[in-house]
DNA sequence: ATATATCACTTTCATTTTGCAAGTTATATG
DNA sequence: CATATAACTTGCAAAATGAAAGTGATATAT
């Protein structure tokens, strides 16, 4: 039998997504995504400066609930490249309006120059 | 002469609106804002089950960041009705959005059965 | 009058998460 | 051989969170 879902706080839409993605980093990540980023060394040059041990662990989380994948770009020593999923991709409209917020009240912030969603 | 802006992390608008509201419960407080919700006991009755001392500094904190505000609705005790301002409301595209990805990822999360923005 | 209840918090303390720095493994380069 | 690069992991201190109990003012019930 199928398995029903089991909600941490809620079955609230937003509340299960902030149980994934509530947090200072994960989205983050995501945009980086979105930019184009897609090895750990360069999320590591993002201005935020996330460190290793967060990146490491939120790449692992976000690939763990389906919003990333890995895939080797090379053996001996195995390396990975990282991309959203469509999952993950169906974030776009968020990051725009969470952007888009942003701009509006907090003026220096600067209009994301790559396209999301 | 106009105070600068300074940015914790970046001056990328994502950056700067999660270290607002990137955690598991401001934007909670929020939709609760939305769907009617104006005084202290009842955000503590809502599903998600916020405590006491989470819920005080996060009020404390959105009115500080000037989302929300408070005016009496008694006094001896004083006692306050918190609201949405402006900048708190903008938010509603944003709530929209999660709760849309929430939705179609998360079969068994309900409709928002209320207005958001 | 005394006891219980409600509202809006604050305080305490244990657990969890974060941030910082350094260490690791495997290969490539000078 | 020494340094560099990529992708992590580990250790530890500091900060944030969660659970529970306490506080102060007033209202209501017995």
């Amino acid at each position: 039998m199928p398995k029903k879902p089991t909600f941490s706080r809620s079955p609230c839409p937003l509340a299960v997504s902030l149980d994934i993605l509530g947090d200072k980093w994960s989205l983050i990540v995501i945009r980086d995504l979105f930019r184009g980023v897609t090895r750990y060394n360069d999320f590591l040059k993002s201005p935020e400066g996330v460190t290793t041990n967060i990146l490491a662990e939120r790449l692992k989380r976000l690939e763990a609930h389906g919003l990333i994948s890995k895939s080797a770009y090379q053996e001996n020593p195995v390396r990975y490249d990282y991309a959203l999923t469509e999952k993950g991709r169906a974030l776009g409209p968020v990051l725009r309006e969470i952007a888009r917020w942003g701009n509006a009240h907090y003026p220096g912030t600067y209009k994301p120059p790559f396209k999301v969603g």
